[in-house]
DNA sequence: ACAAAAGTGTTCGATATACACCCATGT
DNA sequence: ACATGGGTGTATATCGAACACTTTTGT
């Protein structure tokens, strides 16, 4: 708490929302290609000023909706950034977050008609200000939850087959996994459900549908999941 | 970054960090009595204000020597809370670090002879704002880290012995160890190594001096040290 | 001599890893 | 009929957990 108050400063303060979705088995982030310099005509990660009365969580919630049209999804803020140069007009803080969304999600366009778009991590477009440590920042952290906790599934719509979630597994964190292994460790940990339904439509056997477990601890603490 | 202009605000930016050290066998931190209200008289986690042109870690580091007089100890981020009625007064949001100083560091009162005092984690005063969220918070990861990385000796003067090293790891983590699976780890971690010196004076066995390895690499991340 | 504490290996159980075939279904 | 892909079990290696005695030194 304040006690010094030499020299005290208000900073703009921000949250930045870095938003992953699979999509054409990638896995990418929406960014907002900037209209006004400075770093006029890159891409930026979505986010704003953090409002009156509206903790940071709720800020970055309203940000998620606003660029996406999504509530209800996965979100949990990452680290703060606070370089003093950071932003070339001034002092500007962020408290960047990270958010995973169904890839099936029809992420509309932002409400104010940015131009906005998906991009692949690997193949990133040239990236304003600091974001792109964020971005790898959030990388990292997404690869290390994947490993420690069972939240893979956010990745995909509500129900979905176990090849699907291995899939989601296997792009992010960029190497196979044993099939028969990776069912036996994910259905262990408890935290999805057959459904009792199956995708149909396709050749070969149908495949049993699974959902998210609602009522499941989502930090897997004991035990890797895929060490 | 900031598109959506609507109703931003400049909060007040502060800095908060929780230092604990070793001590009477208990894991400690630093509180600050508060003189003034709000919560005049309940204890705070010593902070201040983020001054201009300076780095969210550089003001951690400079209310950490304010508060101690020490330099060179581990820092790191934890969160940021930003609640809009965390403090009475107005909006303050504050980055929040933890800090590991060696029980033997001679920390001094602060510089504007504000009471302060070392108390056990288990056994808390009063304590102002949301700064019991944001100790029982620091105390989670601490434990965490203390599993997954080697950053136990960083509570330990510069040489020590691994039986001084064990018993701050059981404080912490608030179980017996055993040692010789203790020492295996802990040396197949790679992450300290023997000073050539002993430890005399005392009864029984001289105990060999260790040492943190400066150019081990601190995180360990294959493995969980003390599964 | 005795008390205190340092140092040291092995066994056993649990967990992780590697690996291949059968069968249901759609075309 | 055949191609596609879902589903299933076991053997081996590695890792974690439990456990006791000997030796050194100060008093």
């Amino acid at each position: 708490m304040p006690r010094n108050r030499a020299a005290p400063e208000r900073p703009a303060l921000t949250v930045d929302v870095v938003i992953f979705r699979l999509a054409d088995e990638r896995l990418e982030t929406l960014l907002v290609r900037r209209g006004f310099p400075p770093f006029k005509g890159r891409w930026a990660i979505p986010g704003g000023f953090v409002h009156k009365n509206e903790s940071l969580d709720a800020a970055a919630r309203r940000e998620l909706k606003e660029e996406t049209g999504l509530e209800g999804i996965y979100l949990e803020q990452l680290y703060t950034f606070g370089d003093p140069k950071r932003d070339p007009r001034g002092r500007v803080v962020t408290v960047a977050y990270f958010a995973l969304i169904p890839g099936t999600a029809a992420a509309r366009a932002g409400d104010d008609a940015a131009e906005v778009g998906w991009y692949p991590l690997i193949k990133l477009p040239e990236i304003a200000f600091d974001h792109k440590n964020i971005l790898q920042y959030a990388l990292r952290r997404l690869r290390y939850k994947l490993e420690y906790s069972a939240i893979g599934f956010q990745l995909l719509p509500s129900e979905f087959t176990l090849a699907e979630l291995q899939a989601a597994y296997e792009i992010i964190l960029g190497e196979p996994l044993d099939k028969r292994n990776f069912r036996r460790r994910i259905l262990e940990a408890d935290v999805i459900e057959a459904t009792g339904d199956y995708r149909s439509g396709t050749v070969g056997p149908r495949a049993a549908l699974y959902r998210y477990r609602p009522d499941a601890v989502a930090e897997v603490k004991a035990r890797r999941l895929f060490p």
